[in-house]
DNA sequence: TTCTCAATTAGCTATTATGCTAAATACGTA
DNA sequence: TACGTATTTAGCATAATAGCTAATTGAGAA
């Protein structure tokens, strides 16, 4: 297999590999939402969050779409939610083991 | 959800958010590995792949195990791998959607 | 013990990412 | 036109990553 395909994969995952993108993704699961709804759930200010979310669009994870002067995103690729599923595992898997180190 | 989830998540995102460590990822699909054999692979320095396995192994993903004077790392939660599967996808929609300007 | 090999850690530099404030754009309304 | 709101882009300072070489550790062999 070519590096440039892990390439290009790697830069889908740094496109959510931050806690604030994350939030994101997991925000648009429902659908839609603009940029000043995200701000709120981020709770940062408004042109951080536009360039984190510039950075998901530019990876292929969202979209915008304008309608009167707000942005509404939305997720391109609802796939990306079923990986939390496998974090999660990854989480639960390291305090399972912390806890055995702290018995032994 | 609290913050603190999302930051948690975000650190296993990031040990694998790099092209060299998604090879590692990959190529510790069909069994354990020692470090030579996927300095090998990945093609950088022993300290540098050393670095990422211990990125890896921090974020809970892999685990080493020695024998003789050779470290074996194996994947400790094996659904990584259909992270691949999603991240593909993120990628094709991307290509098809970059046609479709060109056409446009 | 001494030597060698595999792997890790230290120390450094260069690059990249993050988040802010301030300035620019886009759109709707008066 | 001029103004207000939502969003993006620029520019900058700080922090985090990545990669190298050199030094260190761990385990087996002479």
């Amino acid at each position: 297999m070519d590096r440039t395909v892990y390439e290009a994969r790697a830069e889908v995952m740094k496109a959510l590999a931050h806690p604030s993108r994350l939030m994101i993704a997991d925000a648009l699961a429902d659908g839609e939402m603009c940029v000043c709804e995200l701000q709120e759930i981020v709770g940062s200010t408004m042109p951080t969050v536009s360039r984190h979310l510039s950075q998901m669009k530019n990876a292929g994870i969202i979209e915008g779409r304008r309608d009167g002067n707000q942005i509404y995103y939305r997720l391109l690729v609802p796939c990306v939610l079923r990986l939390f599923g496998c974090i999660d595992a990854v989480l639960q898997s390291e305090h399972l083991r912390a806890a055995e180190a702290v018995e032994a």
